[in-house]
DNA sequence: GGCAATGTCTACCAATTGGTAGAGAATTTT
DNA sequence: AAAATTCTCTACCAATTGGTAGACATTGCC
């Protein structure tokens, strides 16, 4: 079954073009000749550009759930659990930064599917608001509404990550040891703001 | 003189599209449309859409430069200074949002003209670093590093005034509560961040 | 071997794209 | 008033766009 497999590069390099340079700047038959192959080719797996741009968007959600859920299933609590999402985003931004790029694309209000992405990190964003709740109850994290330190959260760390193009922009190449002191002085940033006033009490 | 004031709509309406939609999806027909004139107008002022693009970032740029330096005209020190910049950032963005998706769309690597921004925001860039490391040399911010921290700060500022998109795409209206709410949020963040950890000392 | 399903291709197409050439007003200069 | 300049227009154009129709190959199944 070659078949499915040519659908998975498809995906694929339609994630990294739709992410680099946006659905508008990616042409069907671009995207055919990246692949070696001709644009009906495409359009036989998707009917059509939105089609496959959808389906580019919900398996991208797809791998950032499974991203996210590598980095909360280790049991921490607190600003632990809190870094160790820092780094899995990292990690996902330095080697396959077309992902956050896409965000980037999609989360632009005139976004073919502005709203199909909306429905898609839903579930992460409930989740991730009871976390913090939680360990808000729980004196690990300083008390304050959780939606809005949430999408502080996602603010800071999503703006960081992307600000790696803003600093090409300004002229620096960053390199694998500015992208360190980032994360470094990213978490310095998070743990100022996050810890609580008064440690917790030890556990009992 | 009618040919400039042709010229300066030109160039506000191509900064809404251009923001709003992107330079790839905003075509010269389209935005003769929006104007109520034909392309060819449009071509007589800018020789090419990219040369109309670059024209768009530089006012752009220019009244980015003049809203900062209104902010930063008052006099103000620490933690004051940096909520009068984030309360203008605000400000704009709440009634000319094209202008952040416009400096969304140019910091994207690919972009047209992403070294010519580079260019042109370089000497906000310069002048806010050097704020930062003034005033913790004063000690009235927590010390770190102050290209990094200014990264943090313009991430989390622009993710945060961004994300009044994303909370669209979610699937919320935005009120203009809930964006003063946001606003104030991101202000007790700020703060927790860049707090000295010490009080800097009174003035002799 | 025949046959149906699957997958990729060639050949087109109508619409839209950014851009050129130059006519025709309107305004300013002389 | 004539001439020159400034500005917007109509008329095209070649290239590219997403998409359709259907031929041709390949594969697995009987």
């Amino acid at each position: 079954m070659a078949g499915s497999d040519t659908r998975r590069r498809i995906l694929d390099t339609a994630l990294a073009a739709f992410g680099r340079d946006g659905y508008a700047a990616t042409s069907l038959d671009a995207l055919a000749a990246e692949l070696g192959v001709r644009k009906q080719t495409i359009l036989y797996w998707f009917p059509s550009k939105l089609d496959l741009f959808e389906a580019v968007v919900d398996d991208a959600a797809e791998g950032l759930a499974d991203a996210f859920d590598e980095a909360a299933t280790g049991g921490l609590t607190g600003l632990d659990q809190v870094q160790a999402i820092v780094d899995r985003v990292f990690r996902l931004a330095v080697h396959r930064p077309e992902v956050l790029g896409l965000v980037r694309e999609v989360t632009r209000p005139e976004s073919p599917t502005a709203s199909r992405l909306g429905a898609r990190i839903r579930p992460l964003y409930d989740r991730a608001r009871d976390f913090l709740m939680r360990e808000m109850e729980a004196g690990r994290l300083r008390r304050s509404d959780p939606a809005m330190l949430l999408l502080s959260l996602y603010s800071a760390v999503v703006g960081m990550v992307t600000e790696l193009e803003v600093q090409r922009a300004v002229g620096f190449e960053p390199t694998l040891r500015s992208t360190v002191l980032r994360r470094r002085e990213l978490m310095r940033f998070l743990r100022a703001a996050l810890a609580p006033e008064n440690p917790a009490p030890a556990a009992p």
